[in-house]
DNA sequence: CTCCGTACTGACCTTCTGGTGGGTACCTGA
DNA sequence: TCAGGTACCCACCAGAAGGTCAGTACGGAG
């Protein structure tokens, strides 16, 4: 995302924050169905790629909202959850994703 | 802001709408300034470029979100507005302002 | 002994966003 | 006559975001 500090207002370092492509996604699959495994998440999210993803999960556990769990095993297993700081984004974006619900049929109308 | 349709969940197509770089802010000064003339808009904004600014006022008048009023006179006069709609997706963006401006010191640290 | 599944990494390429620097038309005031 | 202010438009370009495709390590199944 295209930084823009110094920040004239909460949205913008918001939006910087949450702006990736899939990072919303991300967050709302975390927060509705439990720790998921990378493969899980992956499943859910069917259009994102293995890349895109890793680099949206370690992103997101950069800025601390996500939390990565590595289980010492083969095969592999890790598991990705919401910190309680990452859960309160999503608490705070729960409006904006119901706004985008309500007018799903008008966003895609009216957008190219 | 990169398509990405169909949406998984209301929160992409939020986002996909709400995305561009100075469109939230812009919103903003639209709900909380009242209406605005173009200059003004841009005084109140000031890194950002006159070519940015109409192409995201563009945008959010093709969306529906952003009322366009030109005045025919000299020299021109353009106010611009929220509708109705606009409104309520600055409703739905206040919590995200919200979190934004109590977390702002936080993402400045850990944000790149 | 080769293939499968997991969770990645890296090189490379394409698309899109945002920025620069020019130009337009019109009237006003100096 | 000529600069100044308004609200734009257009061509071009740089860099970031996103995508494709290949490859890695490890053990278990066949």
């Amino acid at each position: 995302m295209a930084r823009n500090r110094p920040y004239t207002c909460g949205l913008d370092a918001a939006i910087d924050v949450v702006g990736g492509k899939w990072k919303a996604t991300v967050l709302w699959m975390l927060e509705d169905q439990g720790p998921l495994r990378f493969g899980e998440l992956r499943r859910r999210v069917p259009s994102v790629t293995e890349k895109m993803l890793i680099q949206q999960l370690r992103e997101l556990e950069a800025d601390g909202l996500v939390h990565r769990e590595a289980y010492h095993q083969v095969p592999p297993k890790v598991e990705y959850s919401l910190t309680d700081y990452g859960r309160t984004l999503e608490l705070a974006l729960r409006p904006l994703g119901e706004w985008g619900h309500q007018n799903m049929a008008r966003i895609e109308a009216t957008h190219p």
